[in-house]
DNA sequence: TGACAGAGCTAACACTGTTAGCCATACTGG
DNA sequence: CCAGTATGGCTAACAGTGTTAGCTCTGTCA
């Protein structure tokens, strides 16, 4: 996820198209042995919490030994940047169905509910996915810039958009961590900073 | 930090206060030892990196062994709180100077570029302190809270205060992590996203 | 049939946080 | 002044981490 400044398209980049639009495939094509360590891990991630996703938990999750996994994958990092690159396109994926049929409450606001909605849902693949840094290099060409581009669309301004992506970053991470004081209706407080991009975005328009 | 819904008093709750107006004292009262060991905690934390900040590498900077930090300290968890309270003191300083002594451009947009400032300064310790879950059990009583209130001073509502500071601290998050595209103008996003809430406060009161 | 690649294995290394148990020093009460 | 105790250091050890080296079995293909 990036946010702007780069293509202004709505589709995927050439390498990531489905028959349909926007909707991208799987990333990097993988074996089928390499699909299941990718599935084992994200069940361990999502289920027994990132703590339980290390070598040799992940290996006897699929019946073989931490060393053998070395086989399919350069290092742990490398099985991270797996499910990073999952996780983005799914983020990504939602996003754009946000957009394309936003409700009777506008795009913009669509987009943040859909946003907050997935990634509160995948706790722990949101946080693997956006904390710390990205290996940028090794990840698949465009997936960022795909994946960033409908808080373009929201609000036609390649400033407006980041800020509004980083106040959705903000609000899921602080939620997820349980940062705000006990008892906050963060529905308001979600709806009041969409609100307050939202007459931004009119303004800028 | 925590941002509104609890006190709106503008001093630091009984337990923090110094004669001075909302400096707070160092917090929770530590020995000559406990003190030399968090601060080469921070030494190691924000100069190596926080993959430095083991107990062995944190014993032998001050020329003792690893389990002897278990005589001043419960564990490891232990002293990163005690970072945490440290730098929560120092970001509550911040802001709090940075509403009182605004410049021109007006305290909405002083706390927000102070805390920029200050956290883009100080990146492993941030990181450290807003990451993840936090012990409130264990922390200093109304630190949060005190830390906090500014953003709701320079709002005026508890949701927009809320919603900045996720703004402030996504973008912190993310400019530190690097996850923008490069060259990015983020001085400009960084205004576009505080102008909107300036109008939101504005509106609001 | 022989060669080679793929994918498993064990043993081991260098780390991590942490605990148990031992020992010297220093302070304090009788 | 001596006894007792708390303080703060130590080594050895445990269970866990990611990772590497090197061996072996199996299946494919010339």
């Amino acid at each position: 996820m990036t946010t702007g400044h780069v293509g202004r398209a709505e589709r995927a980049p050439e390498t990531l198209l489905d028959g349909e639009i926007g909707r991208p495939l799987p990333p990097s094509e993988r074996s089928p042995r390499v699909a299941e360590i990718v599935a084992a891990a994200r069940r361990l991630l999502e289920h027994e919490g990132p703590e339980s996703l290390s070598m040799r938990r992940l290996a006897a999750e699929i019946g073989i030994r931490a060393p053998s996994l070395y086989k399919h994958f350069l290092g742990k990092a490398a099985v991270e940047l797996a499910l990073v690159e999952d996780a983005l396109f799914e983020i990504g994926d939602v996003s754009h169905r946000a957009i394309h049929e936003p409700g009777s409450e506008g795009q913009l606001v669509s987009l943040v509910a859909s946003y907050r909605r997935h990634s509160l849902a995948h706790p722990n693949l949101y946080r693997l996915a956006t904390h710390g840094g990205l290996a940028r290099g090794r990840l698949l060409r465009g997936l960022e810039e795909w994946a960033g581009n409908p808080w373009y669309v929201v609000t036609g301004d390649e400033h407006l958009a980041q800020a509004l992506w980083s106040y959705a970053h903000g609000m899921v991470t602080l939620e997820l961590d349980e940062r705000y004081p006990p008892g906050s209706d963060l529905d308001r407080t979600w709806s009041a900073g969409a609100a307050a991009f939202e007459r931004a975005a009119r303004r800028a328009s």
